[in-house]
RNA sequence: GCCGGGAUGGCGGAACUGGUAGACGCGCCAGACUCAAAAUCUGGUAUCCGAAAGGAUGUGGGGGUUCGAUUCCCCCUCCCGGUACCA
């Protein structure tokens, strides 16, 4: 390591430099130690998709800020890296490129692995796994059987997107206005058998744990009870009036019950495809909705269509008739497919009734007497029960009990929990994932694959023909040998890549391990203290991994009942879009660093044009960066340009971690400049040779000042990176306490060694942000060893104390001076203070004060009136 | 549609528990250095009135609570994330 300062910052000399230290000296390699705390931090890994993006780097920025401050706190921190690895992207890079997907894959992630060393982040790259590794994926494939056998895994049928031109299914992602992507064909729905994991199992435990998880964002915690969507409410038959049966349908609402004037069922429901035998009008309503979404998105926001069906049911309170509807937006996935319509208290259903005429009742009202006006729209509010003979008079409680009393009696209905929450399809028809563990026999029965057979090795060797899994036209992968000797078919579908995603992170603690999913070393590592990661991960990804490592806990294999103590959310990094209408309607998205943009004398942005032509092009919205809008702004250009430490201390500084992250190049150079006055400052400093002690000196006014404001730092930094998670306001104060340094005079030996305490202060506290700029600065400024390995800094509590300090007068709300006081004015004291202020006495003349409120050691507020 | 989040100078953002709105940085303007440019340094920079002192207005829009509201409550607009096969 270097020992003296060159004059210039050359980021392009030294950060190479201290990672080839770092890497030969092992620093980052961890072990358990049962001595020492440990702490555990993980970002969310990486789908390989070519190149790292601005979200990535962001991410793991954050962990490595989070992860080298931990470490200066004396723990022992395991920060691991690895790859989401199976997806769909591998498989449209496949068919675009003719690359098999493994290769692909495989060659993104030897790229990306360079990048994120190029950033220096403090991975334990020994632990470094790649989900579509079999000796990843076959512990998974070992996990279900375990869960196959204890009951949480079944199949049944669901409906997938159908394309019936390229004969394959599709993602909701890959259905552009219900049409197929590639082929542009109609999508239709078609319903297959697939394979499912019981969470609804786990849906209480998922649901009642969010209360203890005081460490996770109320807004996370808030989306996963409300998508687990507990409600409790009541089960209810009612007789179709022919006698060929009944309609189940369940309601929270059972006070509106005699307010029902219509049944709605799904499309696919048994009673729909029944009458359309008989009906081709209705045949043909039912073809339409074949071809709809699967999508929740598009169907809440299409129109709502319905037709009649030829049966009724009886009213199991009043016996009167109700006509069944078939409605597009009921959904056979969600509770029985058929639901009781209450147009009266229900938006949706009075929105359906006013369109076809069906009547619309009054069964509840308000408490306090006020009327509603159906007319207008349903009132869905809890009230009064009302037109309902016998229940009239009965708030929502009352009513619900009487109603079901009733019905329960009778043998009608039954009181019932019911989930939001739908079991986990984890079936995918795609190649690019990990084989599913069963095999059929010759009879078509479920035969679940041999522990002693595993892994099913995914076939990587492929040629990719047309846009379907070539899985399916293998023989060597589908013919099989049954573990009892028979012959059988093994099964083609993979698992969704949640599946993966679900328990990577305690494969970290033992990643080596060949003998088992997990081994005890999980439990020195597990929980996870903070998992870092998009706030667009809130609900899917961490539902399914909380889940997933609850079935691990219940099968011995983990002991945390949690997986991650602590979740952090960031937000997006978004960028100006830039584009020109082309025909069609369509529009032509140019990447940012291919146009130049011109600004008035504010600096406000009047034009754009594109720098190839030099002809204009229309300035779109701020979004996220992406491929479609084509305005991602790559970060290599900008390590390259400024280095790793540059692109961090930006990332961390322009916006806090949970926020969306607007992207400013010329931000960066501010950056940039910062870094190089810092090195400049210390440079200056060392040359005229390290200070000696400043023991016993007394310092003046000035340097009081200084040392103070050097101790308030520290504070704030600390609080601000360990407690708020506030990186942008923690540089923020570095930055005035190196403007405060560097104003101040250091021409004797006591202000040399004020500055050098100063500077010391500086690189230890912006050493997790700029790891390889602060070792270099830390040798420089006379240490040996590791800078991450040295004591973060300590506040000096005597340094903190004022004399006096600065109280804001106001008059009837309003600022009118700033006054100084001794640190330990009285009240009394404040308010004469305030009083005798000269401009305070002129909002105050010819008035009467009516009260004055003292906030200590903030303001002073004088109430006047006249 | 539903669930969650957001909106503050020309721009990114700060104001943490209801107490000085605009810290810090970018940009812009002026000046210094320079033959010149770059780099660097110094000063200014919410809007309006004013030479200044100071004053008025101002945190997406409308209302409310309070001595005092960016912060709390009610209503609304727009933007973003998720919506179960993108990851």
């Amino acid at each position: 390591m270097q020992d003296r300062l060159t004059e210039r910052y050359d980021p392009a000399a030294i950060e190479p430099a201290v990672q080839e230290h770092w890497e030969r000296a092992g620093v980052f390699r961890v072990t358990e130690d049962p001595a020492r705390e440990k702490f555990y931090c993980l970002c969310m890994f990486p789908y390989p998709s070519g190149r790292l993006h601005m979200g990535h780097v962001r991410n793991y920025t954050i962990g490595d800020v989070i992860a080298r401050y931990q470490r200066m706190q004396g723990r022992n921190v395991m920060q691991p890296m690895g790859w989401d690895a199976f997806g769909l992207p591998a498989e449209n890079a496949a068919i675009e490129n003719n690359v098999p997907p493994a290769e692909w894959t495989r060659s993104n992630i030897d790229y990306m692995r360079g990048q994120l060393k190029r950033l220096g982040f403090a991975y334990d790259w020994d632990r470094e796994l790649a989900t579509c590794d079999p000796d990843y994926y076959r512990w998974e494939q070992w996990f279900f059987r375990r869960l196959y056998d204890k009951g949480l895994v079944y199949r049944a049928t669901a409906v997938v997107n159908w394309d019936p031109v390229d004969q394959t299914v599709l993602a909701n992602e890959q259905v552009i206005d219900g049409c197929g992507w590639r082929s542009g064909a109609p999508v239709e729905r078609r319903e297959i058998p697939q394979w499912f994991l019981r969470i609804t199992a786990y849906a209480d435990e998922l649901l009642d744990e969010l209360d203890r998880m005081d460490e996770w964002p109320e807004a996370v915690k808030t989306m996963q009870r409300n998508w687990i969507g507990r409600s409790e409410g009541l089960s209810i038959r009612f007789d179709l009036s022919d006698g060929s049966g009944q309609l189940e349908v369940f309601t929270t609402r059972p006070d509106t019950l005699l307010g029902a004037t219509y049944m709605a069922v799904a499309p696919e429901h048994p009673l729909a495809i029944a009458a359309a035998a008989a009906d081709p009008q209705l045949a043909a309503f039912l073809e339409t909705c074949r071809h709809q979404s699967t999508s929740e998105a598009v169907i809440e926001k299409m129109d709502k269509l319905g037709m009649a069906l030829p049966v009724t049911v009886r009213h199991p309170l009043t016996g009167d008739a109700l006509p069944v509807w078939v409605a597009n937006f009921v959904l056979m996935s969600y509770g029985t497919g058929a639901v009781m319509s209450v147009p009266g208290h229900d938006q949706r259903d009075w929105e359906f009734a006013r369109k076809y005429g069906l009547p619309i009742r009054q069964v509840v009202a308000p408490a306090d007497g006020s009327t509603i006006d159906l007319e207008a729209g349903a009132w869905p509010e809890y009230g009064v029960t009302v037109n309902s003979g016998r229940f009239d008079g009965l708030d929502f409680p009352a009513a619900f009990d009487a109603i079901a009393a009733e019905l329960e009696r009778d043998g009608r209905a039954e009181r019932r929990v019911q989930y939001r929450l739908r079991d986990w399809l984890v079936s995918r028809q795609r190649y690019w994932g990990c084989p599913i563990p069963v095999l059929y026999d010759d009879a078509g029965n479920v035969v679940t694959e041999d522990d002693t057979r595993l892994p099913v090795r995914l076939p990587e060797e492929i040629a990719w023909e047309g846009v379907a899994s070539p899985l399916r036209n293998m023989p060597e992968f589908t013919r099989a040998t049954l573990p009892d000797g028979r012959t059988g078919r093994r099964e083609t579908d993979t698992f969704d890549t949640f599946f993966e995603s679900s328990w990577y992170f305690s494969r970290f603690c033992s990643a080596n391990c060949d003998t088992g999913m997990v081994d005890e070393r999980a439990d020195y590592w597990m929980p996870v203290d903070i998992y870092i990661g998009g706030i667009e991960h809130a609900v899917l990804h961490l539902l399914y991994a909380r889940f997933f490592h609850k079935a691990m806990r219940d099968a011995g294999l983990v002991k945390s009942d949690e997986p991650f103590t602590r979740l952090l959310t960031q937000g997006m990094v978004c960028k100006e879009t830039y584009y020109r209408d082309v025909s069609g309607g369509r529009r032509q998205y140019f990447n940012p660093a291919d146009v130049e943009v011109e600004t008035d004398a504010k600096g406000r942005v009047t034009a754009a044009r594109l720098t190839r032509d030099g002809q204009p092009v229309t300035i779109g919205a701020v979004e996220k960066m992406s491929k479609s809008k084509n305005n991602g702004v790559d970060p290599q250009a900008l390590i390259d340009r400024y280095g790793a430490d540059t692109v961090r201390l930006y990332t961390m500084f322009a916006a806090p971690p949970d926020q969306s992250l607007e992207w400013s190049d010329s931000a960066v150079e501010g950056a940039f400049r910062f870094l190089k006055s810092l090195w400049r400052l210390t440079s200056e400093h060392v040359a005229a040779g390290l200070p000696g002690s400043r023991e016993g000196a007394a310092l003046g006014d000035d340097l009081k000042a200084l040392r103070r404001h050097i101790h308030e730092t520290i504070a704030k930094v600390s609080d601000d990176i360990s407690r708020r998670y506030k990186f942008n306001t923690a540089i923020a104060a570095v930055m005035e306490l190196v403007n405060h340094l560097a104003r101040t005079p250091a021409e004797d030996a006591v202000a040399r060694g004020v500055r050098h305490e100063g500077l010391e202060t500086v690189v230890l506290l912006l050493s997790p942000i700029v790891p390889h700029a602060a070792q270099v600065l830390w040798a420089a400024l006379g240490h040996d060893g590791e800078v991450m390995d040295a004591a973060w800094p300590v506040v000096d509590e005597a340094a903190l104390a004022r004399d006096a300090i600065e109280l804001v007068v106001q008059v009837n709300g309003r600022k009118r001076a700033v006054i100084a006081v001794p640190a330990d004015a009285d009240q009394a004291a404040c308010e004469a203070a305030a009083l005798a202020e000269a401009n305070v006495k002129r909002f105050t003349a010819g008035t009467t004060v009516r009260k004055i409120i003292v906030v200590p050691g903030k303001l002073v507020n004088v109430v006047v009136a006249g």
